[in-house]
DNA sequence: TCTGGGGTCCTCACTCTT
DNA sequence: TCTGAAGAGTGAGGACCC
């Protein structure tokens, strides 16, 4: 671990709820969860005043629902969070060649291999400038925390949080963590902690008393030898700039279990789709197919095929998934199925041409000797084959309700002729209702819609701050003005 | 009344090759 | 020719993270 404190660590404050609170004037200091909305949805972001009622991350939607029945839950809208995050994730590129994004709210910079900082001063002057320009930027609020490792860092920005900033200072990293639960580190999850509770360590102090042979021996050679050396405070991961990824995967939750064995082949099929188009987006290939199965009880299986070459080809991908749905008994119900690939390479294999082809052929020829069966291929195609495209969550026929859900989200944008802009607050019954404000406006008016007025269309996402700030260039020549909250700052432009 | 989606890493069992 | 050890590759599952 290095001595000065320039690992900086950014995460963004409730990053999914607050956007939508920005880019919502109305819903400004009230509860807001953002996550799935149908009935098997998740909390994926609540905002601090959701949080109030107990409602967090991860959380079913239903039971978030009954915690907290007057919040506002939206689906999140993933186009608007990337683009903010991208300005984020530019200003921290401002600061370092090497920045780690984890994910679109949360990154590591090395601050000394930038040059921007190399002692606890400049540290703590540069994460002030970074939270400030982030609020001048994006109109949200960071948490910034700065170590000299990154787990450290880490922790620091999630006790600095909300909008905060917190400095470990070289030296103190042993006493700081002491008194800490385990669940503080990295790699101790809800069953880790568990183990380790059960064998009467329940903070990192207890991890230092047990010792490193004590730790392996409860939770294997990795872990435990890891687990020892961060309860010491001792991290030397590296800040990776540009890490590749190992697998591409898609997966759907259906609404209702699926049983008839003709719909989840065709489902298999569809996610095998998605996912080859996911590889090849990524202009990549890969060798191993994974079919994922979730059951009627929550039970998760999984079955893999390693191809003889990597590949980026929907049919082989298709069949691949197909032949080990084979292998798996699917009585009961399903209520999850995937489809992903891994062992990723960056060219395919041209003879998997002539591979898919053989295997084409052998399956036919074994489906041919089997009296009565079908030859691989010739099963009937789903309901959803020939019709419109849809959500295909539910094996019941779509409502009118669902298809107003599907048409008009909860919390996406639209565009009125008469009326402008604003967003979906709620459909059903052939009704939309429209809340007409944008970022910069007062709370604005709710008004009820037929769902198919032709004055009525989706819209993208209005910018959350209309007028940034120009932090072309920053951090060099930040003028000191900006040191402190920066609302809108037309006045610091060029 | 339960429990998303997209990933990573680790462990263990088994098979095959040398 | 037989046998055992070691190591690589593969498949499955679990835990964790955001």
């Amino acid at each position: 671990m290095r001595a000065a404190p320039t690992i900086l660590h950014l995460d963004m404050d409730a990053f999914y709820a607050s956007a939508e609170q920005a880019a919502k004037p109305s819903l400004r200091g009230k509860p807001v969860v953002v996550g799935g909305l149908g009935p098997r949805g998740v909390v994926a972001t609540a905002s601090y005043e959701a949080r109030r009622f107990g409602v967090h991350s991860a959380m079913p939607t239903a039971q978030a629902r009954r915690l907290a029945p007057n919040a506002a839950y939206l689906v999140p809208r993933f186009q608007l969070y990337r683009t903010v995050s991208d300005q984020v994730m530019e200003l921290l590129a401002r600061l370092s060649p090497l920045v780690e994004p984890l994910s679109l709210d949360e990154a590591f910079v090395d601050l000394e291999a930038g040059g921007t900082a190399d002692d606890t001063a400049s540290a703590l002057e540069i994460g002030e400038q970074l939270r400030t320009a982030i609020k001048a930027v994006t109109g949200l609020t960071g948490s910034v925390g700065l170590a000299g490792s990154k787990m450290l860092a880490k922790i620091a920005s999630e006790e600095a949080k909300p909008n905060g900033l917190l400095l470990i200072a070289p030296g103190t990293e042993r006493e700081l963590l002491a008194p800490m639960s385990v669940r503080i580190l990295p790699g101790v999850g809800p069953a880790t902690a568990d183990h380790l509770r059960r064998a009467g360590m329940t903070t990192v102090d207890d991890l230092v008393e047990a010792g490193e042979d004590e730790l392996v021996r409860l939770l294997g050679k990795a872990h435990g030898s890891s687990l020892h050396r961060m309860a010491f405070g001792y991290d030397d991961r590296p800040v990776v700039a540009e890490r590749d990824a190992k697998s591409v995967s898609v997966e759907d939750t259906f609404d209702a279990d699926l049983h008839d064995r003709v719909r989840i082949r065709t489902e298999v099929e569809r996610l095998a789709d998605r996912c080859v188009q996911r590889l090849r987006g990524a202009g990549r290939s890969g060798r191993t197919v994974v079919l994922k199965v979730r059951r009627y009880d929550f039970s998760t299986l999984t079955r893999s095929e390693t191809l003889r070459g990597p590949t980026d080809d929907p049919t082989v991908v298709r069949e691949a998934s197909a032949r080990l749905l084979e292998a798996v008994d699917t009585t009961g119900g399903v209520r999850l199925l995937g489809v992903g690939v891994t062992g990723l390479a960056d060219y395919t294999q041209e003879d998997l041409f002539a591979q898919a082809a053989d295997e084409r052929t052998a399956a036919e020829e074994t489906a041919a000797e089997a009296a009565g069966e079908p030859a691989a291929g010739t099963v009937p195609a789903g309901d959803d084959a020939t019709g419109p495209p849809r959500d295909p969550r539910s094996e019941a026929p779509e409502s009118a309700e669902q298809r107003a859900a599907r048409r008009w989200p909860a919390g996406h944008d639209v565009h009125h002729e008469t009326y402008g802009h604003g967003w979906v607050q709620g459909s059903g019954v052939g009704r939309v209702t429209v809340r007409f404000e944008e970022p910069g406006s007062p709370p604005g008016r709710v008004r009820t819609f037929r769902i198919d007025d032709p004055e009525l269309r989706p819209a993208d996402p209005l910018p959350l701050v209309r007028d940034p700030v120009d932090y072309s260039s920053w951090p060099a020549s930040l003028p000191k003005s900006l040191s402190g909250p920066v609302s809108s700052g037309a006045e610091s432009r060029p």
